[in-house]
DNA sequence: GATTAATCGAGACGGTACGTCGCGTCTTAGT
DNA sequence: ACTAAGACGCGACGTACCGTCTCGATTAATC
């Protein structure tokens, strides 16, 4: 048996760490990443600023924790017939997260951030949301017979994602949808 | 023949323009995108803070305008004497140019911008400095007889591009090369 | 014939200048020293919080600028036609001064900050207000033939001001006025 | 006989209040009466925060009851055997007290904020530490048998404070003790 | 040549977010 | 009931940049 080890003094509020996680969620949809700032966050959950410092050291850190959740539902599907549904229902997934959800809009900011902060790059890093749900596709489609002879695990990952990611990001996404099921096939194909 | 019309006044100074654009360069590598300032440009420079105003409205601005040309210049790779040989030499130069080198470094940060600033992603759209450069590498392609049939080009571009750009934007990068001539291979046998 | 020395760059703003020390004076009668704030001043001057800054380090320093005038004004008395009447003139323009003025009310503030901080001490030893009005009136009292032997003006001026002032600073200077005739009359006896 | 009043829990800690009255006398010298807060006095004292603001509403209040005691043991001086030296005892002991003690330092930094701080004011005036002292003075001077047609005894005692107080308030106390002589015949001579 | 007009460097302007610090209050467990 | 500990909401601190605005000085084209 373990006993909880208490440490004195008022225990930290989960009232104050909801209202800043959600107050975080709500200013990227209505005001913007960089309109976004730590003082608006505060004042926005009603909290002291200090307390937002105590527990993240940056916006970004709690943009991560306010949407990894999200963001490991929204790219979980559930279970198809075959390969090709697999591949492709995670595609669509992916798709709906980058193109049009809250998470994927916070994800591709922290991406974004990630790309001139290296600490952000880290955390996203460690996270590995895109990569963890891919790989357990992947994981999927290998249990339907599919891709045998491939080991190397990022690679199939980042062919899996890469070409829808990477038109997402360079705002070429207009039209996706229709062309995930070619891309599907393509992959499985090699 | 039309004389170029003269405006009176003082004309703009090409040393200050210069100066501009090799105070972004340095400051980008040396300091971090983070921590270039309009301020801190304009001081580096030389040069009055009105002056880099005058002519640009955003650092994304002066950094796409200067990474621009060294960009297309690394993503230009000789013509080579097969299908093969022509996208390995790409994607290699891809790799060198977004892991690698100074205007990588650049365009990196301004992909990143872009994710949560409409106005750099619209800036980056119309230079499309990836996209030219693959959709070139791609006619040649297609001048060897490869990819006959394949006639959405953006399609082949994100193919190309998507899984060797995603990997690095996510931080997993490290020895890609030895990963390059399969990419190659797995994008011509679709 | 002197050419005004320019520096480059847009000239202080006298506006701005202004609008800080009215705000000082202001917030000193209104609210209080201790409520006065470096960030109420600037909002309430409607003027930049650095602009404060860049050209006084401290509230105590505002504040001085800004009652110095005043206070030299209301410690100037008429010369009048006797030594006594020239004393008691002086003790009741520091009376006034002390228990019912604006500049006043900003002199014992800054007195009293003075005695835990040696910034302020040493500004307002320089500024020497009380004291230069005093050593002011003893030179007139001695040139109506009164105090012929004394040397010592620092000494005087101690005797003349301080046991009004101590009084004051003390509290208790309930029906002062009262009393201001014996003061002068037992500082001319000496 | 009657049995102390005994309120039921536990009791007061006469060692966090010991604890305390030495932090604030220590942090006073080594830090300044600026830099004591009192988060800074619980934290030097191993203390609650909680448990100084119980006992006391001000650094002003706690800083008063650790000096107090001090403030009157310095200034009571021996019985003398003139009222000369009964006046230059007393005001030696006053020039030591105000320029050199700690609890001198204690009291000019409580004078400071009372003139900004009613509430400190008000304290001040009750514990009245100058006023009785000199008042004891006076008394025994006049046991001497001079002074003996004054009744004004708060006028006596301003003016036999008033111009060394003076001096060392406003920061003019350098080479005071030779003149203490002159200032006690002065006193005297009225 | 004098005038005009747009540029140049410099730097002050009103704002606002930064991350830290102290306030006085509160909520724990422990004595 | 009191203790030490420490998180809480609040708000000022002094700094850094933002983008704008005046300055005097410079530089061409136009009159």
């Amino acid at each position: 048996m373990v006993a909880p080890p208490k440490s004195p003094g008022r225990p930290r509020s989960e009232d104050a760490r909801l209202a800043i996680l959600q107050a975080v969620d709500g200013m990227l949809v209505e005001e913007g990443y960089a309109a976004m700032t730590m003082k608006g966050i505060a004042e926005r959950a009603g909290v002291g600023r200090q307390t937002v410092y105590r527990w993240w050291s940056s916006k970004a850190e709690i943009l991560l924790e306010a949407c990894t959740h999200d963001a490991i539902d929204e790219l979980t599907v559930p279970a198809a017939e075959s390969a090709e549904a697999e591949v492709a229902a995670f595609l669509g997934a992916l798709a709906a997260f980058l193109t049009g959800s809250d998470a994927g809009l916070a994800y591709r900011a922290l991406l974004g951030e990630a790309q001139h902060d290296e600490a952000v790059a880290k955390l996203l890093r460690e996270a590995d949301i895109l990569g963890g749900a891919a790989a357990r596709t992947i994981r999927r489609v290998q249990s339907h017979g599919a891709l045998a002879g491939e080991g190397d695990l990022r690679g199939l990952v980042a062919e899996l994602i890469g070409p829808l990611a990477f038109r997402v990001l360079a705002g070429d996404a207009a039209g996706i949808e229709g062309e995930l099921e070619g891309m599907a096939e393509r992959f499985l194909a090699r």
